[in-house]
DNA sequence: CATCGTTGTTTAATATACTGAACATCATGC
DNA sequence: GCATGATGTTCAGTATATTAAACAACGATG
């Protein structure tokens, strides 16, 4: 298939060493200049110093200074020992080209997004879960709350861990009553049914992946 | 910071190939020999001889040779040019078979896997979790607990919610104190480290994506 | 101000990657 | 038998990657 690119491809071969031009005056003998922005890039996420990953990976600073800026192609060999510093794998240096800067966010504390669904009450952790491959909530029954019985078209799994109170879980046809310490988990296609028969409210934290709605 | 470290490991360095410690005596200093190997796969797949591929890609067709015997650490820059004549992608080539094997079932109650780390207590949603795409968990750290600085070499998102006590959550040079109700998101790959720096202890459940051990 | 302790960059020396050309084998054909 | 042409390997020479140590610049001490 298409060798006839190939072959037009051969005139350009640069021949070698008679027609270096290279350390003569201006600078890039650079190739693959992805690399060099790509390991900056990432040493600077993980807020390293370029001597920190040094000590870290056994390889000298001033090469991964050259390396960040693109004045040598380094050695496999090399650049694994670099990214064990990190530590990254040599798979997702490459494949994460595009995957520059997207979803890896960190972010703590209370921005919750409060969600009511008259009786039951939600704390998703985040109010914006654009491209997170988990949704993480707690969930609060009243005495007397009740999901319903609930269909997801869409494949997820679910579980969770009851924190207070007491609560029926039911899967397909099977049944039970969890309290505190307790947890589940099941496929989110199967039908299932939250509800609280207590006189207390109950609390749970769950996660569903990958996020429902 | 702590230099008297840093020059008690200058001692320890490797002079350099007199000092070869790696293989044994006859083969080379070879390191990721996995490339060569993988090299070698690709280009038979592909119905390449060693001169066709060097002829097709640019490459001297000795050096094929050394990289498919291990017995150099080609530089990024060349072992593009390599694959540009298969043709194959960088990332393609490192990218690692992942199997993917989904087998979402449902389980519930209290089939727990408690782990212990010395310090901190673990109790793991469900005591197998092959095939899940979630590991769920309940941690405890009393007074003191510290994890360290963790890193994770695969992709996967991490997040929970705050149950009692207060903990010291610092993830890549981000770092906050959260309490009962607060919580946590972000990207396993980036160093992260979980303290409990109160006198009362910390309870919390995580959620990871996929799972992490 | 001087003196650390960082940071990233650069430079001479050296180890090693890389080339070009040879070597070694195994086929095929005459 | 000696060719010719394919294969993969090895070798000397050269270009380049890599090291160790210096340099330059910025902030935080005291």
């Amino acid at each position: 298939m298409a060798n006839a690119v190939d072959q037009a491809a051969q005139l350009t071969q640069p021949k070698k060493g008679v027609a270096l031009n290279i350390s003569s005056d201006a600078s890039p003998p650079s190739e693959t200049p992805f690399v060099g922005d790509r390991l900056r890039e990432l040493r600077h996420l993980h807020g390293l110093s370029q001597r920190e990953l040094a000590r870290r990976s056994g390889v000298t600073n001033g090469m991964i200074s050259l390396i960040e800026q693109n004045k040598t192609s380094p050695s496999v060999s090399l650049l694994k020992k670099v990214l064990s510093g990190i530590p990254l794998s040599l798979a997702d240096f490459f494949s994460a080209v595009e995957d520059v800067t997207p979803s890896p966010v960190f972010f703590a504390a209370q921005q919750m997004k409060v969600m009511d669904n008259g009786a039951i009450r939600f704390r998703q952790l985040g109010d914006q879960l654009g491209g997170r491959s988990m949704q993480i909530m707690t969930e609060t029954y009243p005495p007397g709350a009740d999901t319903g019985e609930t269909m997801l078209t869409h494949e997820a799994e679910e579980g969770g861990f009851i924190i207070r109170g007491r609560i029926e879980v039911t899967v397909g046809h099977q049944s039970t009553v969890l309290g505190p310490g307790d947890g589940y988990y099941f496929d989110s296609r199967l039908p299932h049914r939250f509800r609280n028969l207590g006189d207390e409210e109950c609390e749970l934290v769950s996660a569903c992946s990958p996020p429902s709605f």
